[in-house]
DNA sequence: ATGCGATTTTGATTTTTCTCAAATTTTTCG
DNA sequence: CGAAAAATTTGAGAAAAATCAAAATCGCAT
């Protein structure tokens, strides 16, 4: 069911029987197993897509080694935000951590959205803020001095990631060495 | 002259006159000097300015020190982002690093052209996303493992901010101590 | 030009974090 | 269930960065 997202959208704005309409006849729903890539390195990410259940975590590459730049789930709109929007090939990956259920719709239908539903693009505007307040947040938790305050302030504002993703994750998120992040969860540091 | 605004939303989407229109009155030119606040800690953030003139940089106080959160120039658009959007009290500065002209408009002006003009959602949008794509960009940067690659990042990216603020916001900035950052500087480290 | 305050640089030492290596625990799947 | 793989924890030593203290330089106002 799209009803998650439909009610996501509709408690910004109003939306007009064709835009419902034309949204359910775009919008697809995918089904992904964990360790699914989503999005691969080099692609142009096509599809903006809401998550029903499960969570991703978004990566780059940095010397070969597996960075994470953010934790995705129920609830979330997911996009390689610089590929989607500028429509170049992304240096991201997406991958599901979990069993994952998700409705996409591809960049050109949500450009005709936008064109062709004005009150779509409040939509889009309201949620592009929404999340730009969530990066600035990652960023503010980013430069947090040490380790363990960094752990400390995520632990605070999304436990949840800390209990369903790999430590190794959360490591590479945080800037902080993998042993460490361990030392610091067992009270060590 | 608002005109170095005008043309960038021009650039973005055709105006309408009578947006223009409402554009021309409501906008309100300001000048600072070097060291002034734009914004206070604790004040809602009421106006959103882009800057004709100068540069600024915003930051947050932690633990009595202030910490940088970014430097903004001439051509960008400035606000305090959690702050403006949600309309609550803000826990940002914003401070004139150079004497200083803008052009502003306050939220409720704002949200009137959102929803009077159509159009003017797309520039809304538009900007949001690419203030958004920025943000990532600094998350990107602060993850950089060592305070030299950080550094690096930064001259790379964004040597005026390096040739026109301060060491010691850099360095906040960056999360890395100012007599460290000095060293890297001069080649030391 | 000159002196004061702010900013930046330099030095020595301590603390934090990383690295490498290995042991342990947990998860996956035939 | 049980073996293999993956993930996490632990330990010891090395490296990076922070801290504290002081000197040097810069920028501005008189």
């Amino acid at each position: 069911m799209v009803n998650s997202l439909v009610v996501l959208l509709q408690s910004i704005v109003p939306l007009s029987d064709e835009l419902m309409q034309f949204l359910a006849e775009k919008l697809e729903t995918k089904n992904y197993d964990s360790g699914d890539l989503l999005l691969h390195e080099g692609q142009v990410a096509n599809n903006i897509a809401f998550i029903e259940k499960g969570m991703v975590r978004s990566y780059y590459f940095k010397d070969n080694e597996k960075i994470t730049s953010w934790f995705m789930k129920e609830g979330d709109v997911i996009i390689s935000v610089e590929s989607f929007f500028t429509q170049k090939p992304s240096y991201e990956c997406i991958e599901a951590l979990e069993p994952l259920t998700v409705h996409q719709i591809n960049y050109n239908d949500l450009q005709y959205a936008y064109r062709h539903y004005p009150e779509f693009n409040i939509c889009g505007r309201v949620l592009t803020e929404k999340y730009y307040v969530m990066s600035e947040e990652r960023l503010y938790m980013l430069r947090k001095r040490t380790s363990k305050e960094k752990y400390l302030y995520l632990l605070d504002k999304h436990p949840d990631i800390l209990r369903r993703a790999r430590v190794g994750d959360i490591a590479t998120f945080l800037g902080v060495n993998l042993e460490t992040l361990s030392r610091i969860r067992s009270g060590k540091i």
